[in-house]
DNA sequence: GCAAAAGTGTTTCAATTACACCCATGT
DNA sequence: ACATGGGTGTAATTGAAACACTTTTGC
């Protein structure tokens, strides 16, 4: 154990954390995150994105990933960096935060930890949040919602098998806007995203819907190099922006 | 001056300097950027990216600019951040790399610093690079080949004022591509990213091309909420993605 | 006049959009 | 039968691409 001289910049690593459930009021589907309340100082008492400093034996993705098993309990479905923000002031003390965020299933998320110092809240109604975590959740919004146009990230909200009508109301929850259903089908089919499991789910009040999974194989025209997920269900590609 | 727990992870900053400069075969415009020979271990005497450790009192965009000044002697026009790098293996002792890219304009880039311990290469045949940083260029390359087709990033390699013929030249020499004139000009003036000064290019054994000048009021569809550049000339947009 | 690049016009093709309409099931 | 969402067909619109053609200069 050595000791040296105070670099006085340490480096944390968050997670926005993005799950589909129903708003209490309309009923619908929209995005929630959850937030922890900060018991320390500064901005105590105050909500923040979960994280925590990044430890000496672990990669950035996997830091997210353990913040994220420790504060929800959940494992997401797709991880991918956002950003590193590193004003000088945006803390009392210099930290940079490498952010990243995250997807998980509605089924999962549903039985995610929700306790007193850790609580859901709609995405596009958080309350004031500490540090520049405002900026941050709002930057995470846009980049999921631009990147939901061109990119195949709809499925981290889903299970295995899915109908259309599902895939399509993932797409309509977090663009906030209605979609075509024969444009949409026509879309996604032609992209060869997913494919026909030859099911379908019985029981429903009228034709019934064919179940689809995920293909894995096809790939989007703007993959970048870098694949930024370290996670179980790879994501396909990056930016494009990025 | 306060001394505390080794935290075993350090930060740096490091910069992509992307410039147009024709190849000395071909004779065709092409990226080049500079590189610095590493005078410590680890991987003394191998070329990699200019950079340095994180000043505890400056922001992340200013540290790039700081090292892109001391190394090149340049001030780029385009900066934006393009990813943290982290992984546990990627150095012997632990040190997480922000990574910026940049743009430097043609002319400027002309009278770069140019040594022994600095060299410029063609961005598509760099040599093999200490730590993780060829990986960190391809990406670079990758971003920056993707951002020219949706964003406005070629005027960053101009002056104040061109001709269509010279904002094409710089997107066919990023994208490795010839451009259909008539297309490239309807394309471009019909986006409104650039208007006409007036004035004209005269010498020219043909036809005098017209002066144009980037429209700075004009914003791109998808623009982030944030502005990663933290610099003289404004980026209009971010990642999509992206 | 000729070469060479600037600039305009036109045709074709592919993708998106809007919307009409049929299909299969539960009630 | 009929309501409901699943699924197919099609015409209109838009934008990209290909390329012929005209314009303006220097030589």
């Amino acid at each position: 154990m050595t000791t040296q001289i105070e670099t006085e910049v340490s480096l944390a690593v968050s997670t926005v954390i993005f799950a589909l459930r129903p708003d209490p009021e309309s009923g619908l589907m929209t995005l929630w995150i959850p937030l922890v309340k900060r018991i320390r100082e500064p901005y105590g008492g105050q909500w923040a994105l979960p994280g925590g400093p990044l430890i000496a034996g672990e990669d950035l993705a996997a830091s997210a990933n353990h913040t994220l098993e420790r504060t929800t309990g959940l494992t997401p479905k797709y991880l991918e960096q956002l950003y590193a923000f590193g004003a000088v002031d945006r803390s009392p003390d210099r930290v940079v935060s490498i952010v990243y965020w995250a997807l998980v299933p509605s089924d999962e998320a549903a039985r995610a930890i929700d306790g007193k110092n850790i609580q859901w809240f709609p995405a596009d109604k958080v309350p004031p949040l500490a540090f520049d975590h405002n900026t941050i959740v709002e930057y995470a919004l846009w980049r999921l919602r631009n990147k939901m146009e061109y990119s195949r990230i709809a499925n981290a909200f889903l299970g295995q098998m899915f109908t259309l009508a599902d895939l399509r109301e993932v797409h309509e929850a977090v663009l906030r806007k209605p979609i075509d259903p024969a444009n949409f089908r026509r879309q996604i089919l032609t992209s060869k995203a997913i494919e026909a499991t030859g099911t379908c789910v019985i029981g429903t009040s009228h034709r019934p819907p064919r179940l689809y999974r995920y293909n894995a194989a096809v790939q989007f025209a703007d993959v970048g190099p870098l694949t930024h997920t370290a996670n179980p269900v790879r994501s396909t590609d990056d930016d494009l922006g990025q």
